[in-house]
DNA sequence: ATAAAAACCGATTGCCTATCGGTTTTTGTT
DNA sequence: AACAAAAACCGATAGGCAATCGGTTTTTAT
């Protein structure tokens, strides 16, 4: 799945808003990029197609809001791009990282490792 | 950066064989898809211009041959796929890395932190 | 019932991969 | 040097997708 500019762009606005509908995304990013309306609209159309984007009816405008969080679109962006070059059954996410790790120097190992550990915490935490 | 399913094919083939020529290519790969020659040297020479494969001239043709292997293409693809996400001067990989973490599970944290050890060894072993 | 607002539809542009045909360049051989 | 074969190179077409809007239809509130 491929995310074009503005794409990101909206999906970025609602990690911040949690809602809007096509004029409030129009007035904070569609003016400054000289957009139509109109063009925000395909734009949250397209998104909402993806399954990246989620919307009901408020009253008369659609109202948009954020399916899937930050670290769950990285994720599947990975996989995504990934999962040619991954064997089959394979989770990409895991086979990806365990590719890439190969390119970390040391002390990025090290980063990692904490950020497990972090991860572990938070879980904990939460339960 | 986008890698088109033929494309993808090549580069995979360059894993295995070290290197080729466009004919040779074309006679593993290109028979069995019904691509033309043409199409072949097409595609290596859009994979070569974005350093994806290096060539020298042998004699006449061109031999192709991987220029990154498979970890650093994967490595490279998570970050072109994150970088819009990510925090400027953050690394991407880290930063997907980070991201996509919250998506595992505690197992799969697990298998994670084993890759790593696993790669600290290597690199112990290499030293 | 009607006017304003919003959604919906369809068309255009631009970019990129895939795909080749045809032309030019290179090279090895007489 | 001349030529034929091989390979590279160039340009064109098709197909897919994001971006972009204009215009039409549908909805809604008064």
């Amino acid at each position: 799945m491929q995310l074009g500019e503005l794409e990101k762009l909206v999906l970025q606005h609602f990690w911040n808003v949690k809602e809007a509908d096509a004029k409030q995304v129009h007035k904070v990013l569609g003016l400054a990029r000289g957009n139509s309306l109109n063009t925000i609209q395909s734009t949250l159309d397209r998104l909402f197609k993806k399954e990246l984007l989620k919307r009901t009816k408020q009253g008369h405008a659609y109202c948009y809001s954020a399916r899937i969080d930050r670290e769950a679109l990285i994720a599947q962006l990975i996989s995504n791009v990934t999962s040619d070059f991954v064997e089959d059954g394979e989770n990409s996410l895991i086979a990806a990282f365990s590719s890439a790790s190969a390119q970390l120097n040391d002390e990025q190992l090290d980063t990692l490792e904490k950020m497990i550990e972090k991860q572990r915490q938070l879980r904990k935490e939460l339960s």
